[in-house]
DNA sequence: ACTAGTAATATAATAAGTTATATAAATTAA
DNA sequence: TTAATTTATATAACTTATTATATTACTAGT
């Protein structure tokens, strides 16, 4: 087996790193999310459902604050919310340059369904995966990433009864 | 200020996280390249040149398995950096299905340049940032982001003198 | 030696993000 | 009120990654 480079850099590299990982975990996610799921979602679109069921309808551009990212890239995924029929637009009428998104049934019904599966197994099984992690952060990456290679969040999601949702966003909270 | 619900979802949009920080990450590397460089080499490729460096030439699979990514992505690397002039490819000879990809001279030339400049100037900036990051993943996620958005790498490098590469490489070896 | 299977790489199509720019609405200043 | 500036969003072009697939070379079994 040949040195795993990136690892080696360590602070060299952590950008790279962290990406990789990144990536990992969100495949990761899609494997539970296409057994999970009635509507095929793409994994990366559960933020944006979870912000518009957090904070109601946004504007574009809060939705691009409140998810950290850039402002065409948040017009993109609401596009594909709007093409599934989970959200609509409407200009605001205030300020017509303003594009409020909104939850439609369909999209609060899905929240609800994904509230009752997805979300709290996902959580939990990163939560898993994260047990016992210590030490620096690159020491903490180095175990997570072994603990991904060895069992993927897939094999760490009980089927047993899921804890509430509501009560497991509040213990994520800010731990600053 | 609206709420960054990918940080507040804790364990739920780890995935997000990840990947956010260490785009910032690679824009501020990048900006610092930029200041450094004689040739404007994007940041990603750095770690290709650094794995040639410390293994000499290999092929795209090995490569590939050495950064953590996939192959058709590393082939496209290395063909940038071929069409820059600091690597060449030859055939293997005893397995002509396999590509031996090689530093040229000027690709010697820039590491070398770049191990007296912008690697120790990232390595550094970055451990920098990430001084006095303490608890949990989580909780260090969020120092370090924090920190990324009060002082970007740019401004934690200094112009001073720098320390040996190799004994910088070594140090940051493998922190398991 | 021929055939089947496997392995290495290239290429194509897709995904998810970015920056830069265009457009249209609102605001400010003259 | 008109002109200039700013703001919100859309659109275009690009970047960097992915998976799926095609191509070519090697390896084994008959």
């Amino acid at each position: 087996m040949i040195e795993d480079v990136v690892r080696s850099l360590g602070y060299g590299t952590l950008g790279s790193r962290l990406k990789r990982i990144g990536e990992k975990l969100q495949s990761q996610t899609q494997e539970i999310s296409n057994e999970v799921a009635k509507a095929e979602l793409s994994a990366s679109l559960n933020p944006v459902l979870a912000t518009l069921d957090r904070n109601g309808s946004l504007s574009i551009g809060h939705l691009a604050e409140a998810l950290g990212q850039s402002q065409p890239g948040v017009t993109r995924m609401v596009n594909k919310l709007k093409a599934a029929g989970l959200v609509e637009s409407q200009p605001d009428e205030k300020d017509r340059r303003v594009n409020r998104i909104a939850l439609t049934d369909r999209g609060v019904a899905l929240v609800w369904h994904l509230q009752q599966t997805l979300w709290p197994k996902v959580m939990l099984a990163v939560k898993d995966a994260c047990a016992g992690l210590e030490g620096s952060l690159l020491q903490q990456l180095s175990q997570l990433e072994d603990a991904l290679d060895e069992q993927p969040l897939r094999k760490r999601c009980s089927s047993d009864s899921l804890p509430d949702w509501s009560r497991l966003a509040q213990e994520m909270e800010d731990p600053r």
